[in-house]
DNA sequence: TTTCCTTACGCCTATCGTAAGCATA
DNA sequence: TATGCTTACGATAGGCGTAAGGAAA
């Protein structure tokens, strides 16, 4: 098969039609240029020029060739400058898992600090619950991870923190409270997150009935919070949700800061595989200096 | 600048994620390999792999190198297809010049010829007066032209002989004759082609007149055959024009033979610059091979 | 005679293959 | 220890440049 230098020869010789000033074009001398061209001639089984001691000429078939010639040099750079810019992190696309409650708040805030500070970067977005996410991310189907702790010793970005807050229906009544004491729980049915799949929410909600010292009724696990949030509204229970549910809540539901609770906060994090994508790097780059933790991240005083 | 040499050991390596299985596809070596890949990367200015010295991964960066690079090469061998069809005559395209008067029996047979011989070869159509294809196949515009005699010393091909016939009106004594003697002509009206650009009509239709002993009056030049059956039709004068008329003859329009006139016979021929071209000759053979001169072309008997 | 492409020939460089090096599981 | 990529080194082949050849205006 020919080669590139061979295609940059016959492109400067059809171009001058002379292989004289060709071969001054290519900075080498004119035998060995006419020796590629024959070389060329020869692999590909016809005749390029027409010679005729006095002119060249293109053959019919040489024009064509000039055609595929110039689109092939001319996709070679090409080829280099893109893998370039993805090398550098400007262009390229990563694959975001994300969950769905993150979807609300996060996400949207993630992607427009991206648009606006990676222009050439596309996010493909998927929502997977955080078991398919750490799949995904060992297996190379996602690139980023927004989830929630802990990160598994991956390298990771807190993007939120935000407190537990009681959902409990409109008409109960405690709604019309500024802040409820967690003693209301004791007793109560409580509609909380599976210990599996939502372990981070299962475990902190835990912790905050612990340190309260208050024991709930019986106890219903649900995994997505818009579910918890419409059984709550249903009047099947109450519920500690993360603040983000705000966003999403049913009118017939409201939310409240447990008094005299201690901070316990639920986090949501970004994590990734590992260090070396240009790509991965300009987007974290981007979201290190763009990010603060914005007021509705802390808990409500 | 990177060389298709170096693509194809690319790819190799990124197919296979091994260098001694991509060296053994390659008929080569590993070590030279891993210098081609190494001299690529450096070429690029990014790496291509990442080596862990268990695995060899692609970065980012390479795999969308690797698309390109698939492109360049399958774009590279049908580049050398696509030419290679053109150097053997069995595709491209060829533009014939015609005249009006052609296009409407030897310009469709011609076509239809090559549409049924060289199914692969495309032509483009450009109606001109003889004058103009002489210019355009001087300049390289057409690579055939279809027109009068002579060729001038070009290699050319004839397609069609036909007779000279009377146009008269049908509203004209003469009309319902089979043939009609020349001698109707003395004194009359007689529109005939300009001596210049119709050059080759003109010079016959003058001999067929001198032949006969004949000398008409008024005489008025309009070049296309068209608009002189169209002034026949209008009780102008009459006219002399090939036999090709009758298929664009006005309604009010006869075309008669002359009775006893030697068979002076206006050829059509087919012209092209000089031979070397594959395409041109691939038309030409399907032409000289599969074209006989139709009945239709000899004079009424 | 001049111009311009081709052929011939010697040199040099770049690539290949073999062998050794080095890191990891 | 085995596997697999990289580095080192000598041999070879292919390409370049100089010089001579040959055809056409």
């Amino acid at each position: 098969m020919f080669e590139l230098g061979q295609l940059r020869c016959f492109v400067a010789v059809a171009e001058e039609l002379h292989f004289r000033r060709a071969a001054a074009r290519l900075n080498m001398t004119q035998p060995p240029l006419s020796r590629q061209i024959q070389m060329l001639e020869q692999e590909l089984g016809f005749p390029l020029f027409l010679r005729s001691s006095r002119a060249v000429r293109l053959t019919p078939a040489g024009a064509v060739f000039l055609d595929q010639a110039r689109n092939l040099l001319r996709m070679a750079e090409g080829a280099a400058q893109e893998a370039l810019r993805v090398a550098r992190g400007e262009t390229g696309s990563l694959t975001i898992g994300f969950t769905a409650a993150s979807s609300y708040a996060a996400l949207p805030r993630l992607v427009a600090l991206v648009r606006a500070g990676a222009p050439g970067i596309e996010l493909n977005l998927r929502e997977m619950v955080t078991g398919e996410q750490w799949t995904a991310l060992r297996a190379g189907a996602i690139d980023l991870g927004l989830l929630r702790p802990p990160a598994h010793g991956l390298p990771f970005l807190r993007l939120e923190r935000e407190a537990l807050l009681l959902a409990l229906p409109r008409a109960h009544p405690l709604a019309g409270e500024e802040a409820v004491d967690p003693a209301v729980l004791e007793g109560q049915p409580l509609i909380t997150y599976p210990p599996l799949d939502g372990r981070y929410l299962h475990d902190l909600v835990l912790s905050v009935l612990r340190l309260s010292g208050v024991a709930p009724g019986r106890v219903q696990h649900v995994s997505q919070t818009h579910s918890i949030l419409a059984l709550v509204g249903a009047g099947i229970g109450l519920a500690l949700v993360p603040q983000a549910a705000e966003r999403f809540r049913p009118v017939d539901v409201v939310l409240r800061p447990l008094r005299g609770t201690p901070p316990l906060l639920a986090e949501l994090i970004l994590t990734w595989p590992e260090a070396g994508n240009p790509v991965l790097e300009a987007v974290l780059a981007v979201l290190r200096r763009e990010w603060a933790e914005p007021a509705r991240g802390t808990p409500r005083t």
